[in-house]
DNA sequence: AAAAAAAGTGTTTTCGAGCACATTTTTGTA
DNA sequence: TACAAAAATGTGCTCGAAAACACTTTTTTT
């Protein structure tokens, strides 16, 4: 189990260590019977550089820096800065700098000045969800051309600046829904799929989950179930979906395509609907509850959290440890009901 | 954003490092007024050692050696294998030495042999499941003695020898599968809790998932349901599971306690059963296709590639950066169905 | 053939922690 | 006050990679 070093490489090899540091980096300077002796050499021991020793000479500190919305305008976003607190604290100890920026999820205005802040901080890298597909697109040229390393996560756009993505397959998530759906409601029904509208969201992820859902039903090749769409905003949602029921007297469950899903349930229980099955995203804590007691039968899990943190870590052990950052990472589609909740709070 | 170093800290104190050393390690020989004045410089200043300095120093090669079944004889292992063998290649450059070492499931002897073999070896830890319940406590009061850290997953024992769990709460997967059960299957019926024994397994393991499936309906507080209890073992499975189901002509559901699920469904589908509702454990090859072609409604997932990872993961960690190992670390109780099945086999 | 340039090779220092060893200061006792 | 013993403090080396620097050998130019 011997780990070789430059140094036993270039006694093997009858040459100093410098030589074996100039192959190992190419920086030219050496004889063809010295590189073809040390080549050799490092291919047969399969030699690998000590990461640790590396990072220490190297004994830099890495800027990486967060750019979220602020979790106060939209508690969507509070497990993902949890997730960036738990990054902090894991390397608080290493030569890192981990630093979190709040915009307005309102404001796109907002979003440009705060990256603007960010990149004349000039850090090493910057993680952010793109969720102005516009604005991320600029934003991230102008990361790439001034050599900081950009990083995404929860939105996925194609954005050929970015080196990693850490997110979920959304149509597979719709998909996901709609098995679950048809396993708890009755056949011959109206199902809903609903979208709430926030005005500058990007609306590219409600429709893959829907296209997700509605292929899955469609790929049945039967038709048992009639799928319904419904939009409404923030707002218009309580008089728009009670005349909608009010119309529709067949449906049997709504499957809400993003976490509001607790704005929807709120108005059902003012109409005492029972029997309704209710399947939605994210474990909001007004989510969590309704989930407790029954009132929504599935969330799907996004994992947030994770996503902030994985993208970090990829960060952290690139700098530290020269570790590959893989292109993509899509996370697991986590089913959660009242009884496995808990397990997934807790982590 | 400086991080400070011990010679940071001898400057500001007007000492030597040796000094700030000797206090940091409290190995004495410090007048009271250095002491004083470092303590308090170290406790302002929050001195964190750099860990990956203090790693180059030790420079010794840690052996970590992970005792499992052979997953030849237990397909059941071979999740567990490719999670130890994720972590070799993730920690191959690094100062540790991962080995892998089978025993036959089906003989205690064997367990105690290669434990034999491993304790002679004088790894630094070892990480095993504690499957053999008597046997597993003797070997780990002899590997504690031995000076060997004990690392324990899967089975969920009272070892206070080990310094780390990772696994799964079976009670509470026991309830995530009755909710599943209850949300599928009609009123008015049967639902039978199958237990397929294997001779050598230990039965707390099953036993705990049928108390979570039992109180969970308990708790429902009305009876809608008849639970029954099967057992059987792998010879006598076929004819007593068609003796029982000629008998029993209510049931609606079976939720089998482990990863031989598809044992079951195989004789189920010789009788041609239809609108049977099943609910199993683990991700095997053969539970998967059951799962894709809807023969299997959920399957329960261990995550026990990634028990391996994350118990080698703590114990490198813990080597390289002297990083905590919690105590226990219980892992999401997954639900997996045809649609999310691929989100988990991929990671 | 001598001098200059280029190519090749080896040596040394650095990063921060940790510890052995060397040196200085203080204390206790004759 | 002398002086050894004990206590306190400081110095210097190590770990492995990386790279600047110093040195030697070969090649090219005049």
């Amino acid at each position: 189990m011997k780990k070789y070093t430059i140094k036993d490489i270039a006694e093997l090899a009858g040459v100093s260590k410098g030589t074996v540091d100039r192959v190992i980096h190419n920086r030219g300077k050496v004889s063809q019977k010295a590189l073809d002796k040390v080549t050799k050499l490092l291919e047969e021991i399969d030699y690998q550089p000590n990461p640790i020793a590396r990072s220490l000479k190297n004994n830099k500190i890495y800027k990486i820096y967060v750019v979220l919305p602020n979790p106060d305008e939209d508690s969507f976003w509070k497990p993902c800065v949890d997730g960036v607190n738990q990054a902090i604290e894991e390397f608080k100890s290493f030569l890192v700098d981990i630093k979190l920026f709040y915009y307005s999820p309102h404001s796109t205005k907002s979003f440009q000045n705060v990256n603007n802040t960010v990149i004349n901080l000039s850090p090493d890298a910057v993680l952010f969800p793109p969720i102005f597909y516009k604005e991320s697109i600029s934003i991230a040229n102008r990361y790439k051309s001034a050599g900081i390393i950009v990083s995404i996560f929860n939105n996925q756009i194609n954005l050929k600046e970015a080196v990693n993505f850490v997110g979920q397959d959304l149509y597979q998530s719709g998909r996901v829904a709609a098995r679950l759906m048809e396993m708890i409601v009755p056949k011959k029904t109206d199902i809903v799929i609903c979208h709430l509208d926030e005005p500058f969201n990007n609306a590219t992820h409600m429709q893959k989950k829907e296209k997700g859902f509605r292929d899955y039903f469609e790929n049945l090749g039967h038709f048992e179930y009639n799928l319904l769409t419904f939009n409404a905003d923030k707002e218009s949602l309580h008089k728009s979906l009670n005349d909608f029921l009010n119309i529709q007297k067949n449906v049997s469950g709504i499957f809400v395509t993003t976490s509001k899903v607790f704005n929807v349930v709120e108005v059902l229980q003012e109409r005492k609907h029972k029997n309704l099955k209710i399947i939605g995203y994210d474990l909001l804590n007004k989510n969590v509850s309704l989930l407790k007691s029954n009132a929504i039968s599935f969330l799907i899990h996004q994992r947030s959290k994770s996503q902030t943190y994985l993208g970090l870590t990829y960060l952290v052990e690139h700098f530290l440890f020269n570790k590959d950052i893989p292109n993509q990472k899509l996370l697991p589609i986590d089913i959660v009901n009242s009884e496995n909740l808990d397990s997934y709070i807790e982590n």
